[in-house]
DNA sequence: GTCGTCTATGACAACGTTGTCAAAGCACCC
DNA sequence: GGGTGCTTTGACAACGTTGTCATAGACGAC
């Protein structure tokens, strides 16, 4: 900016005024710092430009656990949507649900001086050093609550944590609806595929199947559930021991969109005909051998929602945190309509 | 800082040697900063680091057409993780093929001094514009030359803009594989479904198409190509189209992840059996009533190899312009075998 | 005692902006 | 002629860091 003061024979301020569009400029001064800057191929530099009005980076930091998933990549989406219409980038990082890489994120993006943060905690590190590093930062977190959470608590305790925004899926709701549905079509002996136990969503998921079973006075069979899948290869092992049981299953629910898939892999490998609901929608779903009927919901939404919130929080709003739980629906496809075979 | 050394009664300097882990301080004097630092919740602030420094953001931009395509969201994953390992974050924005939107992204992201750029270029814009704004930048181009591109060259006229390093798919090569592929198993009438012909992939896998048609000697029929569908929906009506004829097309290649979940809805609900290869991968390709046969590649590796060149062009890396093409390879699964019915 | 060397600390400028304030120039009016 | 108000411009400080240089004290060697 010095120079193009100096080529436009102006002051520093004079060029400021010129490149921020403020009035009291005369028409050719301002064309002559015009004519400057083209020659020059000067940038105003943002970062000084936010040092000084000791304000906003216009900018949100993203942190999910891997871009790659199709569901977290929804969901950053939706956040990028909402981000933009506010002026703002999205910073985002994958922490694949590694504790000292999520704080790692967190650290860089609060030096960084984002307005805010949305982050889908990990959950095996320890809340008090996340909420200790983005103190001072408005954060909104999104599928999972900050804190511990109990072991299948609907309301997670947060006593050691400040409480934030939060935006969850109703887990609970959708889970049990899915599992009602199976057992509206017969099946009793139904397995339970979900994610690591550490997981808030995972509890909540199991917790839904087991209130279903119990709401409909289904004895819960423990070797029929497994948990701490986390990827699809996890999730066709599981899968393949349960097809190999001396009683199998006759139906499974698959806790999110990756063990959905490790399902339909094992049972496509066994040729066995097994009815299956899973949580979370994906492409071609209805375009399957047998349709996948599912639990879905938009994670676009969640994003959009969750950035709406933070945009309130930077803007300075002090309600108490919101907590929002976004529905689910069951769509009917085929594969949640199998009738128990005879075993 | 200016609190923290006034906490510890200490200077601004010491303050810095101590959160920069600097030599020479005194054990019991660092311990008073951290206290005080520790006490007070002091984060550096980066911003006025880099400004300091007259140095780097450790941040890089990606732009690509829509992170919730898997297609993107994968090249995003493989830049950040080698993003990652050069202490970078990464600034990501969706262009949605809006040349608008994304010199309004190039600009916010020069503005904000990222280190270096990584662009999917929409190809509906001025070359030009955007060349002028990325002057001073490093910047790689994904998938497509930066350049206008003959109507199908491989290797693009650039004469009009600066050349830059850049990684592509061996689009041409995909696509007369796909192609041969299905003349082998018999087809002679071939359909030919591409993206917006402005963009340098459609035209390239185009190219291919013809060129695997007039190699073996099969007549080109243009009916059976259906060029500028961009989106599921419509590639869909596309196919929905080619199925009505009077002739209709005994197979299809499809030139992109979506346009091939478009003609299988297409031909799904037409209940036809058609031969299709896909362009692009894509996660239960093997689990659909029949398996699709693609063309694959690895668009995380894309990122990867462009953010790799990248970090060179950084590092001050002054060597010639690259031009990586990435290979295909042809995964058969069943829908590019199937034979041509009698019409 | 004096010099040199090394450790530990601080004063100050600078990075590239913009907000504040002052001032110069001009037109207008009494 | 002098006051008033408006436009246009510029000088300067400040944002929060860090690099450069200076200084003060401790220690050992001569």
């Amino acid at each position: 900016m010095r120079d193009v003061a100096a080529a436009a024979g102006v002051s520093l301020k004079t060029v400021s005024r010129v490149v921020n569009g403020e009035d009291f400029v005369r028409p050719d001064t301002a064309e002559r710092v015009h004519s400057a800057i083209a020659r020059l191929g000067f940038q105003r530099n943002d970062l000084a430009r936010t040092l000084r009005g000791g304000g906003r980076t216009r900018s949100i930091g993203l942190i999910i656990e891997d871009v790659a998933n199709p569901f977290y990549s929804q969901i950053a989406r939706g956040v990028e949507d909402v981000a933009r219409a506010g002026g703002r980038l999205v910073i985002s990082g994958s922490s694949d649900e590694d504790p000292a890489r999520e704080l790692l994120l967190i650290r860089s993006l609060c030096e960084r001086r984002v307005d805010g943060l949305l982050i889908v905690p990990s959950e095996t590190g320890d809340p008090r050093l996340r909420a200790e590093l983005i103190a001072g930062t408005p954060a909104v977190f999104l599928d999972r609550p900050p804190g511990p959470g109990g072991p299948a608590d609907t309301e997670p305790r947060n006593d050691t944590v400040p409480p934030n925004d939060t935006v969850l899926i109703d887990n609970v709701g959708g889970a049990r609806t899915a599992v009602e549905h199976l057992l509206a079509h017969g099946h009793r002996r139904i397995a339970c595929l979900v994610d690591l136990p550490e997981i808030f969503t995972a509890r909540q998921r199991h917790q839904g199947y087991l209130e279903a079973l119990a709401a409909n006075g289904v004895p819960a069979d423990p070797t029929l559930v497994r948990t701490g899948r986390h990827d699809v290869r996890g999730a066709g092992h599981a899968m393949t021991e349960l097809l190999a049981l001396p009683d199998p299953p006759t139906a499974v629910f698959a806790g999110n969109n990756l063990l959905t898939v490790g399902a339909l892999r094992a049972i496509g490998a066994a040729g066995t005909r097994v009815a299956l609901v899973g949580f979370d929608d994906f492409e071609l779903a209805d375009l399957l051998a047998t349709p996948v009927t599912v639990v879905a919901h938009e994670p676009a939404d969640m994003g959009r929602q969750a950035a709406h919130l933070l945009e309130a929080r930077i803007r300075g709003d002090a309600r108490p945190p919101a907590r929002i739980l976004l529905p689910t629906r069951l769509i009917v496809r085929g594969s949640g309509e199998i009738p128990p075979s005879q075993g």
